[in-house]
DNA sequence: CATGAATGAGGTTTCATTCAT
DNA sequence: GATGAATGAAACCTCATTCAT
């Protein structure tokens, strides 16, 4: 005898209609019919179509960190756990490319409250970076300024390639492409970290 | 007697209160009290509500559009087009930041008309950042890669910036160090375009 | 051009469906069919369902108020301000018999507010009843239950008539029946107040 | 092992969560919660909320319909009768005060069917006392106004007490003066029956 | 007897849009 | 050009009830 999982298999629903339709007019109506069952049931696993989303943006967010924790478990010399953090984020974006846009492009102007929870995600993976970059020797300032424009650089990346049509291979080329700009910009050598020659001011 | 610009008004309006409340939230109502107009006046003016939001995206469409070709009319020498085109992107985006935020982080979740639309314009931007890379040296899939990046990265400090409640200096800080990584990242020198010395494949 | 009073007519309409179905078995459906408007002009006037409810609660309320109010402007023996509230009270509810039923008896159950609302009502009403009777010799206590049972009495009078087929003469006759056990249970003479004899404890 | 009366048992909570939030509001997860045990139990014993309803507004007429056959039982001089009658529906009304208040305050609003049956218990009472009064020498115009008032008085002092904190012996106190206010109002003597003076037409 | 996950009809309410004035 | 009362489609959500276990 199977187990169901309702609640996933409505998620998963919700997930496919969201990002084919984008929060507002996506209808629990089309929701329960890709998930084949009656509207009511929706709501025995959740509160509400918000809340619905919002379980969906937990997802992510659950998934990225799931992956930074692990790399970040037994790192040492901080140029490897920037770098470490850096694919964490990726692997998590890119492991459900769908839910990434979903909860990447659709949750903004659907609702001040996602747009909140949405910068809060965007903020923690950020948060690590800066850590990471602070470590390597950047001021403060340029870690966050940086970390942001990272985690930017990435997202929309993402949305670049989901409306494309390539291969996920392309996807990782242009992740390396971005790490090697970054790790350029940030004035670290791609293996060992903080070069020693400074840049101006 | 002055000449009252009517639509101006009502798109000034709409700008605010799309910014308060996000798209979906936004009610004609809220935006004609906001214009002291009448319903209806609004419909004089616009097809429809998605038609208004429409309206404000090709504002800032145009905004940066025109300062990128304004700053391109008279330049010749790569590097200098493509330090140009990014400080017109940032001149257009800074120029009114309300306007940015609501057309950058509001339009995607609420319609994917909007989506369409608004991914044309980053695209047009990125477009123009991917040919003086390429004139700089790279090949074009790593300056598309390179421009998009670039892109993303200047939209997410704009929405970081918007979020916090520093000075506009903090905010064209920001842009500089970007500035500072892409072009190390790229590797074209800050002042005199590509660097002789490449980096790997 | 004739004058139309929207409000009027949908609270003229609701009244009936309220009477006919029961606050909850009532749509709103049918209130604006009856109305012959858009279920949306309905809430151009009313907040909610609810609302429109206390509105006719409120009518009520007025209708009995003035009529007390009114009556006991220009009286002075307290034997005969009690008769005026009496009638005033009487004078109100059989006004308008179908509000009258709406609101005593189909209020309640639907909804704690209508019931504390109603309270608030009967209450007022048997208020002015304790204030004459108290003047006219009847402790606080006795006076207070007295006022109590005769507006119970009242509504369900108005009760048992609506449901039967009589003529509204018929519920004069009623009334004047339960003014004259009253008078006599209050020991006050029809005509003159306080009776000088008293009896028992 | 105890025998348990699982109908009883539900009966017990849903006169409880009917008291608290009126028919409407309660709902039959609440009622279930209530009993302990699960939705479908509830529909064993009950066809449906409706039913389950009805089944409390059968038990208060069936308990005050007790109390008159047996205070009816062995009397004789009509004056007895009637004041048993009177009190037996006093009994019925405040052995139980909560499903008392459920009866006759939740119900009419909620279901026009709700609404005649309370009428049927209500005429049910009414009806013993016209029977006595006729007996002790109304006409049966009077008998039936003044015993439906009498009814009344006894249901609003009733909820006027449910909603006060007074004591079980404050009610009494007002039954009391109910007793008397009619009684005087009947032109009966409270020991002795019918008056011999009469009093106008 | 008992359970409780699943059902799905149906109601209230919102709000973009129209049009007679 | 300007108004704003009226429209009505369509969406979310509730909850009494069922039935396979």
């Amino acid at each position: 005898m199977e187990e169901r999982d309702r609640r996933a298999e409505i998620l998963q629903a919700a997930q496919k209609v969201f990002s084919q339709y984008g929060y507002h007019q996506a209808t629990i109506r089309a929701i329960v019919d890709e998930a084949n069952c009656a509207a009511g049931t929706f709501y025995l696993y959740f509160a509400s179509k918000e809340d619905c989303f919002l379980a969906l943006m937990d997802k992510l967010y659950r998934n990225i960190m799931e992956q930074i924790l692990e790399a970040r478990r037994q790192v040492m010399k901080p140029a490897e756990k920037l770098r470490q953090s850096f694919w964490a984020v990726v692997e998590g974006l890119s492991h459900d490319t769908e839910l990434t846009s979903v909860v990447l492009v659709r949750a903004a102007g659907a609702n001040p409250m996602f747009e909140e929870r949405l910068w809060r995600v965007r903020d923690a993976f950020a948060e690590f970076i800066v850590e990471d970059l602070v470590e390597s020797g950047l001021t403060l300032s340029r870690a966050s300024i940086g970390a942001h424009a990272c985690v930017g650089a990435l997202a929309e990346t993402v949305g670049v390639w989901v409306r494309s049509s390539e291969s996920e291979s392309a996807l990782m080329t242009a992740f390396e492409e971005i790490e090697h700009i970054f790790w350029l910009g940030w004035g670290l050598s791609q293996t060992e970290g903080v070069e020693s020659k400074s840049y101006g001011n």
